[in-house]
DNA sequence: GATGAATGAGCATTCATTCAT
DNA sequence: AATGAATGAATGCTCATTCAT
C-alpha cells in the first residue's frame, strides 16, 4: 500500500486520524479496535499516531471533542427562539436532536461512552459536563419558561427535562445495542409517539 | 508457600464465585476481569472456577439467570390481577421493577450488558430474550388491555410500553455511569414524576 | 454415572483401566488422552487410576508391557520349525505378523512408540529391547540357517532382517499416519507384493 | 533489567527463526516447544516470532517448505535421464536420496511428522502431498516404464516404489528414534544391500 | 516528521497430580 | 479402596507502546 498522497499538510493528520478512529470505534467499540487498524485506515504507520495522541484514551477523548461539542452549541443555538412558545420548541428542539443523531454515528456515542466509564471514569465525566449538562440546563430552562408562561403544568424541571430525554437515550441504546439484523425500528416514529403522549401529560390544563 | 487447608465447599462454591464475579464485573465490566480475579476474590485457584463453570461467559450467564430471572418472574405475576384498572397496575408494576431495582446489584446488569455488547453480542442477546422482550410483552399487553377498556387512548402498545420503561432505563444508567460523588438522586422521585407526566399523557379523554 | 459394578474385584482394575487406556490412547495419542478419560472410560473416578499406576506415563508403559508381550512370544514361538525350509518360515512368519496386526490396535503402537521417544526415551529403549531386537534376532536367525542351508544367498542376515521387517514398518507407519479418509490401503497384498520381490531377491541362485 | 539494543534484521530474521525452530522441533517435538523457546533461541522477544509467522503451524510448515522442497526438486530432476536404463536410474536416485539426507536436518523430519501426525493432521497432509506423494509417482513412472522396456517384471508399480523407499524411511526412524548412543548404523551399507536384494528381485528374468 | 521492527506484559483455558475425606 | 474437589503451572497469541533509523 503506497502512500498515495504523501504531501498532505501535517495539519490535517489529526483530523484524518480522528476520523479513521470514528469510524472504527463505532464499528468495532473502543477495546477491539487496534492502533495498527486506525493507522491502518488512515493510511499512515502506527508510530505516527503515537506522534499525535498520546495514547489510545486520548485518541477517543479527542474524538468526542471533535464530534460531539459543534453539534451541542448548533442545537442550544436554535432553541433561542423568544417569540414562540415553548411546547413549540420543545418538540422541534427533540426532533432537531434526532434527525442530528439519526444516520449519523453520533448515535454510536452514548453506548461507547457507557461502556468506557469504568475504565475512563474523566471520559463519562468530561461528556457529562460537556453535553449532558448543558442540554439538561437548556431543556429545563425552557421548561421553566413554559410554566412560568402558564403553558406547561408546575413540574420540576429537572426532571422533566430528564424525562423528555430518556426515550431518545432509550432508542439510540436499543438501536445499538439490542436491535436484530432483521428487525426495524423507527426512530422518527418512536419520538412522534413520545411527544404525542409527553407534551400531553406536560401541558396545563385546558381552561373549559 | 504452605497452602492453605482445602475447603470442601460444593454446593457453596458457585455462589461465592457468583458473588465474587458479580462485584468486580461492576468495578470492572466483564471485559476486564480476569478469571484469576475472581477466583482470588473468592479464595480458590483459577482452575476451581473451572471446575462450576465452563467459561467466563458462563459465569456471567449464570450470574444473570440466578440474579434476573426470579425478579422477573416475579415482577410479571404480580401483573396479573384481572379484576384492576390497567391505570392502576402500570404505576403499581413500575414501582415494582423501581423498588426492586433500588439499592440491589440489578442496578449494575443494564450498564454491563451494553458495555460489552459489542464484544460480546451474545450476552446482549441472553438479556434481551430473558428481561427485556418478556417485560415489554407483558407491559404493551396491558396497555392493549387498557385500550380496549376505554382506560386508555389509542396508542401504539409497544411504543407505549417502551416508554413507560425508558425513564427507568435512563435512571439506572444515569446512577451507574454519570452520578457523581456528592450528588444525590432520587430514584422514586423520579419515576413519580415520570409516572405523573406519563399516565396523563396516556389516559382517555376526560368526557365532559 | 452410577457405578454400575461396584464390587469388582480389585484384580480386575488394572486390566480395565489398562483397556481404556488403550483405546484412548490408539484413538488420540499419548498427549491428547486425559487421565479423566481413562478413568471415565474404565467407570472410575480420577484418582483411582494413581493409586495403580504411578503417572501417565507409567500407564502407558504398563500397557506396552501387557499388550505386546504375548504376542511377541507367540509370534517367535511360531518359528521353531525345525524341518521346515526358512524360505518357507520367512513368509509364515511376517504373514503371521501382518495378521496379528491388522485390524488389531497393535497397529497403533508403532507410531506411538515414535511419537513419544523423544519425551519417554525409556519407552523407546522398552520397546527396542522387548520387541525390535527379539524379532530381529528371530529373523536374522533364520537367514543365518538358510544362508547355512544353501537356500538363501550369502548376505547380511541382520540387514537383511531389517529389509524383510521394512516395509511392514511403512505400511504401519502409513495406515496410521498419512492415509486419507477416502482411500483404501490392503496391507496384505502390499505384504505379499513384498515378498514376491524380497525372497526372489533373496534365494541363492537356481542350478541349471 | 536494560534491554538489549533493538537489532533490525528484518530479512535475515526468518532464517534465523526457523533455524531456531528447526533445532527445537528435532529437540522436543513440535507440541514440546514452545514459541517462547524459540523466539528466547532466536535471540528475540516472543511477540517478534508473530511478526514473521502467522502460529505455531505456519513456523513449521514454512521450516519444511524451506528445507525440504528444493531437495525433492533436485531429487526429482536427477531421474529425468531418458536415455539411461531404468535399472541404473533407480539405485543411482535411491542413493541421491540417501546421501542427501545423511547428516543432513532433512532426517528429523519424517519422525516430527510422524509424532505429530495426530495433533496435527495437516502437517502430515502436507508433508504427504509435498513430498511422498511426488516421490512415490516419480518412481512408480520409473518402475512403469522399466516394464515396459522389458528391464522389470510385471509388478504393481505403486507397490513397487513404496518396497523401495520401505528401508529408508525403517532406517531413518532407526536412526532417529532407537538408535543407542554407542551403537553405529551406516546408512548408505544398509541401502546398498537393499538395492542388492530388492532389484534382484524386480529384474526380468534372465534370459537363459 | 515518519516509519515499522521489536518488545513484553497480559489472559483464558487445560490437565496431571495431590490429598482430605 | 475410592473419591473428586482443589490446585497451579503451563502456553499460544494479541496489541499498546517504544525507539533506532
Amino acid at each position: 500500500m503506497a502512500q498515495a498522497v504523501r504531501k498532505r499538510r501535517k495539519e490535517a493528520r489529526p483530523a484524518e486520524l480522528l476520523e479513521a478512529a470514528f469510524e472504527l470505534f463505532v464499528e468495532r467499540g473502543f477495546a477491539a479496535t487496534r492502533i495498527d487498524d486506525i493507522a491502518a485506515r488512515a493510511g499512515v504507520s502506527k508510530g505516527t499516531v503515537y506522534l499525535y495522541f498520546a495514547s489510545k484514551q486520548a485518541v477517543f477523548e479527542a474524538l468526542v471533542r471533535q464530534a460531539v461539542l459543534p453539534n451541542v452549541e448548533r442545537l442550544i443555538g436554535e432553541t433561542a427562539r423568544p417569540g414562540i412558545p415553548v411546547l413549540e420548541i420543545l418538540p422541534r428542539l427533540l426532533r432537531a436532536i434526532t434527525s442530528t443523531m439519526a444516520g449519523s454515528s453520533l448515535l454510536q456515542f452514548p453506548r461507547l461512552i457507557i461502556a468506557e466509564s469504568q475504565q475512563f471514569p474523566e471520559l463519562a465525566q468530561f461528556w457529562r459536563e460537556t453535553v449532558i449538562d448543558r442540554m439538561l440546563g437548556v431543556v429545563s430552562g425552557l421548561i421553566e419558561r413554559g410554566i412560568a408562561a402558564g403553558e406547561i403544568r408546575p413540574v420540576d424541571p429537572v426532571d422533566a427535562a430528564r424525562l423528555m430525554i430518556a426515550p431518545l437515550l432509550m432508542a439510540v441504546i436499543w438501536g445499538t445495542t439490542f436491535v436484530r439484523q432483521d428487525e426495524s425500528f423507527d426512530l422518527n416514529v418512536f419520538i412522534d409517539r413520545h411527544l404525542d403522549i409527553y407534551l400531553r401529560g406536560l401541558a396545563a390544563e385546558v381552561r373549559p
